[in-house]
DNA sequence: ACGCACCGCTAGATATAGTTAGCAGTCTCG
DNA sequence: CGAGACTGCTAACTATATCTAGCGGTGCGT
């Protein structure tokens, strides 16, 4: 496989340059919206470089899209392993309205439940 | 304001540490199946480093997390709009791991818990 | 023809993300 | 008491993200 990564990257900074040219900007105008040097915005839009988390966000911010959907271009939503239905550990592990230790024991009565069912 | 982002990358960081560690897994262990080495794992779980966004996706799947999840908690989704809390109830409702008495029986715990955190 | 204000891009430097090698501590087994 | 297999961490290196300075092109008013 040739690199899956490189293809985001790409894709990622031409969809930026879409939506920067939709949004009426020259390069220099949304680079200093989000707070980023022009050459490097340009990089990123020509699929050089892949930017930060922080980077991403300010330059949705700047292009008012929801950060979201730059992620999501960004190749971070897409191939990873399909688990949602079965997802309850995941959940309960990420909730954060139960403290660590509730979390403890919440998924240690969940496994006990789940190991008693498949003997 | 001091940085708001090195609070987020402090938060991120024992976020991570507390699902790997109720994940039961080594920092090694993690940093293997994240492919990241280990001494960079424990930079970030200590708030040293900004993971970039290739290797936020990759700790993420190796929890067994969405990468939402950790985009949000990475500061991703911040000043606007308010992290959405991923529901843990459908999630345990939809699992097929549980017979109909083990869901009722769980969920009661987990309300019992989280109303005990809003008193 | 000028000047000049913009456009996007290149080159080279610096800051930070990420690596490999190795240390000190803890635990278990013989 | 070692020896070995773990734990997490430090140090020093390499790779990459990001900056500053500056180039050549395009269009417009004089």
């Amino acid at each position: 496989m040739t690199d899956p990564w490189q293809a985001h990257v790409d894709a990622l900074g031409q969809f930026i340059r879409v939506q920067r040219q939709l949004a009426q900007l020259s390069l220099r105008e949304l680079a200093e919206r989000a707070r980023v040097s022009n050459p490097y915005l340009s990089q990123i839009e020509r699929g050089l470089h892949e930017p930060s988390v922080r980077v991403l966000k300010a330059i949705a911010n700047a292009l008012g899209l929801p950060a979201e959907t730059l992620l999501a271009e960004a190749g971070l939503l897409e191939d990873d392993d399909e688990a949602a239905p079965l997802a309850t550990e995941p959940a309960i592990r990420a909730d954060v309205a139960l403290s660590a230790e509730q979390k403890d024991a919440l998924l240690a009565v969940y496994r006990s439940y789940v190991a008693s069912n498949q003997r």
